[in-house]
RNA sequence: CGGGGCGUGGCGCAGUUGGCUAGCGCACCAGCUUGGGGUGCUGGGGGUCGCCCGUUCAAAUCGGGUCGCCCCGACCA
């Protein structure tokens, strides 16, 4: 019973690492090869091909596989585990304000889907459908949800009679189809997993807070928990959500230089309470209709982690994520393997509190576990052998490449839960760094391509807001519009890079996933 | 949806001007050995060559179709 992996929020053992054996090579060409950088050669660098890099890092860490689908992936139980330990962060931020879990059908009749018109164009191109029930054609198709705010809406008109049954703050966390043409592991599957918040309130203005509030906690959840650093500001009009006012929305950056869409949250106005005709009587006894508000995030995040901190060695996820925080790896010689196991056994007691994986397996070396587990992307390691025991100590190794360090063992739990927080800090302060430098300005189409030949990444331009010069920028630089953030808005003048016209607004341009 | 690439034991690949029993590395099993950065040796088990249809005395190899995957461009979390 060598597991001692303890996983919050997981019921069962079926998360421990590397439940299958892998094809880790050993020939002695691969090992050879090793000596040069000290690197597994499993995991292409990521200098290289990013495309083919990001793969076999994803595929390699354990976290997905492709499924016998087309475009569907299987989520391993080590990224399964992540996606919980995001979830149990993200939904105490909800709960914390006001939100309550329910969960809605997967299928969802067209003729809801067609109750708002801008929402329904939106969607087509991408919905799957249910036409039959065994062998009989079903009198009216059956969408696989795409997005839940028709069927949703439904149930809160039935649900909503007075002004004392407002705000509504329902979440939910399930799958979501979406027919797509070109997959990519975690970053756009045909079926993929989120959390989809549908809010309704009294007012325009508490609707427009709602909206706002979930951004912030979106910001703080994908920065801080993830160590993602985001742009956060409100789409432009040809980007928003189709059905809603105003999306606003959380925007990464990829070391290749391509923006990723990390979070939505719209405010969605009246329209959908028309469509589904929600009305509440108001204290004045007159009828009104509620302002609702959507939001999102998904398993696309686990794509946007492994991007922002993997390296040549594999994933490298942050502590307060992690599937596992530490490793301990006992070094085994067969002499004296039971005082070395003892004292591994002592550290993983001495670390309650964290989620430690203890491998005593006997048929890897130390030395390929310190690979695996750098691989796993786990952020700390203990190393003990018998030298250690011997001196009462133990081997500290981050996963951040700082280097090796001995402690003694007395000092092995705060030394590792200070590992947590240092490193969990490093890896936000090296993201944002390297993002800072992938963001410029440009006030021309000629420095617009100069900066994006230079640096790729986000390039902020003076924009006066029409759809016209929007248009052109899209053509001219091959980029699309992000995200305007509030903060740098109207604050002077300066010409629309299309038209010349002078305008306060400015807008972040990128390439996009 | 266009352009390019690829489907051969679990994984990675070789073999492709048609021709012997389809080969190699890793993984797996057994034994010995080794062990602080993916131990070494020996011996084993495992494949109707993605699928279908053709051509042929003979097809992994040639032709047609089909399915799937990867990459690059147009649409999307």
């Amino acid at each position: 019973m060598p597991q001692t992996a303890r996983i919050a929020d997981s019921p069962d053992r079926s998360t421990a690492v590397n439940p299958h054996p892998l094809d880790y090579s050993r020939s002695r060409a691969r090992m050879a090869a090793m000596k040069d950088d000290g690197l597994v050669k499993e995991v292409p660098s990521k200098s290289g091909s990013f495309p083919d890099w990001y793969t076999a890092v994803v595929l390699k860490g354990e976290l997905a596989d492709y499924a016998p689908v087309r475009g569907c992936m299987v989520i391993r139980p080590y990224g399964y585990t992540l996606w919980e330990c995001m979830q149990g962060l993200l939904d105490a931020r909800l709960k914390a304000t006001g939100h309550v879990n329910a969960y809605f059908p997967t299928l969802i009749p067209e003729s809801l889907l067609n109750r708002e018109a801008e929402h329904v164009e939106g969607f087509s191109p991408q919905v799957a459908w249910v036409t039959h029930g065994g062998a009989k054609e079903l009198s009216e198709r059956l969408a696989l949800r795409p997005t839940s705010e028709a069927i949703i809406n439904t149930m809160y008109a039935r649900w909503v009679k007075s002004y004392r049954d407002l705000p509504v703050l329902v979440n939910q966390w399930c799958n979501i189809f979406r027919w797509e043409k070109a997959t990519r592991l975690f970053l756009r599957t045909l079926e993929f997993l989120w959390q989809e918040g549908h809010t309704l309130h009294r007012s325009e203005e508490e609707a427009e807070e709602e909206a706002l509030r979930i951004l912030d906690i979106y910001v703080d959840f994908v920065e801080n928990d993830l160590c993602v650093p985001v742009l956060a500001g409100l789409k432009p009009e040809s980007e928003k959500f189709p059905g809603a006012v105003r999306t606003y929305t959380i925007e990464a950056m990829m070391p290749d230089g391509q923006a990723l869409q990390s979070g939505t949250s719209h405010n969605l106005g009246q329209g959908f309470a028309e469509a589904f005709d929600i009305r509440y009587l108001d204290e004045d006894n007159t009828e009104k209709r509620p302002w609702g508000t959507s939001w999102g995030v998904t398993t696309r995040l686990i794509g946007a982690l492994v991007m922002t901190h993997g390296d040549d060695r594999g994933l490298f996820l942050p502590p307060r994520v992690a599937p596992f925080q530490v490793a301990v790896v006992p070094v085994l010689f067969g002499k004296q393997d039971e005082a070395v196991l003892a004292k591994c056994r002592e550290a993983v007691t001495a670390l309650a509190g964290l989620r430690v994986k203890l491998d005593a397996d006997t048929n890897q070396t130390a030395g390929w576990k310190y690979n695996q587990y750098e691989m796993l992307g786990v952020p700390v390691r203990v190393e003990i052998g018998p030298k250690d025991v011997q001196k009462e100590g133990a081997v500290l190794v981050p996963r951040d490449g700082s280097g090796k360090r001995f402690i003694r063992f007395a000092d092995l739990a705060q030394e590792v839960n200070g590992l947590m927080d240092g490193v969990q800090r490093g890896m936000l302060a090296a993201a944002r760094e390297r993002v800072r430098a992938m963001t410029s300005e440009a006030g021309s189409f000629d420095e617009f391509r100069a900066r994006l030949d230079a640096v790729p990444g986000f390039i902020r331009v003076a924009w006066c807001g029409s759809a016209q010069c929007e248009g052109q920028i899209i053509e001219e630089t091959k980029t699309t519009p992000r995200v305007m953030v509030p903060a740098e808005q109207d604050r002077g003048d300066a010409p629309c890079i299309a038209c010349g016209r002078p305008t306060g607004k400015r807008i972040y341009y990128a390439r996009t996933y």
